[in-house]
DNA sequence: GCCCGCTTCCGGAAAGACACTTACGCAGCC
DNA sequence: GGCTGCGTAAGTGTCTTTCCGGAAGCGGGC
């Protein structure tokens, strides 16, 4: 089941001792929510391994996944001193922290961070077209492409999120990313061993429908 | 009529002068490509004045306008050292440009970018859930609020932006972004002097359309 | 007056909403 | 150990809604 980290390691703003160091390591476990849309913005964090999500939500309850994270990519990120995405883990995993002030301190993590935070604004530019351009076809097939850079060819990709979370992240409902899933394996594009198993089988075409993404 | 910028002030390429000085500002005009998405990326720009849109396209034409652009904003970020997006501005501009590998020896203005990346950031994620999320008419009453802030009450915002640009933008037809204007006329939320002057009448209906934004 | 961009109208396609079925994992039980 | 039942997640069928897409009409500015 899934909770909070409150629930299990505490809010950083009630442990003291955690807020004060200046960088700090943090294991948690996953479907836990590391931080909340809203709350004060005191920190800002790096995945070290495992994979986040940053969601938005609104007041209605229609939530976007606005970005997913892996090891290296930063979030923690505030308008207006506040947290503008809330943050929750998809996989066990390792982040680090640092005080936010710790920036104009520390000029080599300013670099790291400027190299990260170009890399993500283009990810994010990427993503964009797809939620403004493409189709539900096309998004899945991005998604999945995404996921299985070139390197891993023949693999086979365990998915971390459910078809309800690959939605928000695509911008659809869950039975759409549903019937996607059905439309490529009856393309013959992927094989389903499980649900939440999948392999790219017909790499080309399927670069073909992201629009050679 | 909208030109490249080759064809007025020359391309970079076509300037050593121009490529060889750390930093230089741009004067250009309005509806101007400043940077094509693909191209060697070597150099990276800040807007001074004016407004600018970036945009990606897919292989069959298909056009996403990914980020407005105002006085502070960065662009010219790559991906594989290659230009992730077109530049192109709406308005007449003043542009600040910087060699990349300034970005080591100048930890000022490493600082400042880092800053604006970050700001730059929380807009996308707030576009992404526009895009995903939101009707047609939500995103245009978000659009509006956007070009609106809270400051020029009462105030009419001229548009620098076409039908089409702004449904590129939004993730929209031309003439579903027209309906969406013709329906927030309809209810009062808003009076169009002419097709390119709006003034917002009833904020906070508009507001809660946008989700609070 | 003409032209470009905007608006409006219509039919059609894509995705959404809802309901139901199926598959899987787990805990309790015989 | 294996059977059974429950709960969650995924797949599918049907209907509805929203938005798209072409076309025609409108209107302001040069």
């Amino acid at each position: 089941m899934r909770q909070n980290i409150d629930e299990r390691t505490g809010s950083p703003t009630r442990q003291p001792s955690f807020v004060e160091s200046h960088v700090q390591n943090l294991r948690v476990a996953a479907h836990v929510t590391v931080l909340h849309e809203g709350d004060p913005a005191r920190r800002i964090m790096e995945v070290v391994e495992g994979a986040v999500m940053l969601t938005k939500l609104l007041p209605d309850g229609r939530r976007q996944v606005v970005e997913l994270l892996g090891p290296g990519d930063v979030f923690g990120l505030a308008h207006d001193e506040a947290y503008a995405c809330s943050a929750e883990t998809l996989t066990p995993a390792t982040i680090t922290t640092h005080e936010r002030n710790a920036l104009e301190r520390d000029p080599a993590l300013a670099a790291r961070l400027l190299r990260r935070f170009e890399a993500q604004l283009c990810v994010m530019h990427s993503h964009a077209l797809v939620l403004g351009r493409m189709s539900a076809l096309e998004r899945v097939a991005f998604f999945l492409l995404r996921l299985m850079p070139d390197g891993m060819v023949g693999g086979t990709l365990r998915l971390a999120m459910t078809r309800q979370e690959i939605a928000d992240f695509l911008g659809l409902t869950l039975e759409t990313v549903s019937r996607a899933f059905s439309e490529l394996k009856r393309r013959g594009l992927v094989v389903l061993q499980r649900a939440d198993e999948v392999r790219i089988q017909d790499r080309s075409s399927m670069r073909r429908l992201a629009g050679a993404a």
